[in-house]
DNA sequence: GCAAAAGTGTTTCCGATACACCCATGA
DNA sequence: TCATGGGTGTATCGGAAACACTTTTGC
């Protein structure tokens, strides 16, 4: 029966998180820093992902990358395209990694992707079991990544855009307490252009996309402002 | 290294075929006859889908698929969700037929599935080497698929609806010539609700998502309409 | 001439946009 | 008292929805 196959597929998930900073009103990546065990020279950045396990779901493999990485549990992430090119793990740049990390280098590699919009403060970032440091990155200085990272990362921010405008938007990828004018900074960073305050409330109020909390800003040096969490249902 | 491997993957693409029939005004997926080599008696459905072949990319197998259940070639698929529950393929039902078909019936599978919509009169069907009849059945009368088939037809159904509304469409989904009245149909069925004939020409027409050929239709018992094309630019 | 679908305009409604000033707080 | 972001209303525009009759063809 085995003998039927020639050639072997590794299966993984590659999550983009993306972070919003609300003190430098940057949006940013995690990344990883992709190390080798004997020469920790060669560094090159990966999206965080892993091989899946044998007795793990797609979501579950997600979930737990992220909780490796972050600590952190029950983000939502959402799965968004698979990618499969044949080549796509064989460029010279990831051949060193591989043979150092895989016990199938050569084995094609096939990649759910997953992604998520998280509050950077909400993160206390630690060196993963597979990686050498995890680091956010602003999304506007992106260097090259490892395999097909940039073209899984481009894609994850076209749906992430989609997802703000068509209001799909996983709502779920929001933090629990914020202001309006948060989100509005979050929704300018991302989608990279100004709007219009009031007409951007009316637009949360009256699709009662966010629920007003009895609670306000503290702390701050102006008026403070009223906080909102997500309308789940 | 081979020993660090204690479980293996298979990865599959599976196809949602939508074919509309403009003639019962139906739409319809195709689907496969999955019939047992020894014990042609047990008959069971299934989406036309196959494993992915060592060099082939993810939108080549979809397309592979296709082609060799239809001949057809140049359909537009698109790529709109993987799947890969632990337990997907490990169903009683479909435990004898991975047996007699599969080098390992006790892999996990996970597929990567595609959705495409097609005119049902371009199609020449025919059996395909891992299946017994292919054929179409309407969307209201789906029977208890194999795997997780139903799951994975109802994604691509709210898929496709969502498309049709967006207009993202994947107009490469639709034949070459049509009438306005038959993309009206088309739209009624996919979304399942009555339209306004003029709001519906006016949108398609103001949006140029449709250009007029110089052709009319013939041999209609009714004033002959004009044929479109969609656009592609 | 009749059955059957094609084709065509106008009005109404609603959500999207544009736009400028006062308010509450901490320093 | 001042600097800072919070908070608010109205008028206009444009696309979406509602709506009914005439036209062309084959029989």
């Amino acid at each position: 029966m085995a003998s039927k196959i020639d050639f072997l597929f590794d299966i993984s998930v590659d999550c983009v998180i993306f972070g919003f900073d609300f003190v430098c009103q940057e949006l940013k990546i995690l990344v990883i820093e992709q190390k080798e065990k004997d020469r920790p020279i060669k560094v090159q950045f990966a999206l965080p992902g892993d091989l899946i396990q044998s007795d793990e779901s797609l979501d579950d493999a997600a979930e737990r990358v992220l909780k490796e990485l972050t600590n952190l549990e029950g983000i939502y992430m959402k799965q968004f395209h698979s990618f499969g090119a044949p080549d796509r793990v064989k460029g010279l740049k990831d051949q060193d990694w591989l043979r150092s990390f895989r016990a199938n280098p050569d084995a094609r590699v096939i990649t759910v992707s997953y992604y998520s919009l998280v509050k950077i403060e909400d993160f206390d970032l630690k060196p993963s079991s597979f990686a050498g440091k995890v680091m956010w990155i602003d999304i506007k200085k992106v260097p090259n990544l490892a395999f097909d990272h940039n073209l899984i990362l481009n894609t994850a921010l076209e749906t992430l855009r989609d997802g703000l405008v068509n209001q799909n938007l996983g709502f779920e990828l929001l933090p629990e307490k914020f202001t309006l004018g948060q989100i509005q900074q979050l929704y300018e960073v991302v989608l990279n252009k100004k709007l219009d305050k009031r007409n951007f409330r009316k637009k949360l109020l009256a699709n009662e996309i966010v629920i007003p909390l009895n609670e306000k800003q503290k702390g701050v040096l102006h008026k403070p402002a009223q906080l909102f969490s997500a309308n789940s249902n």
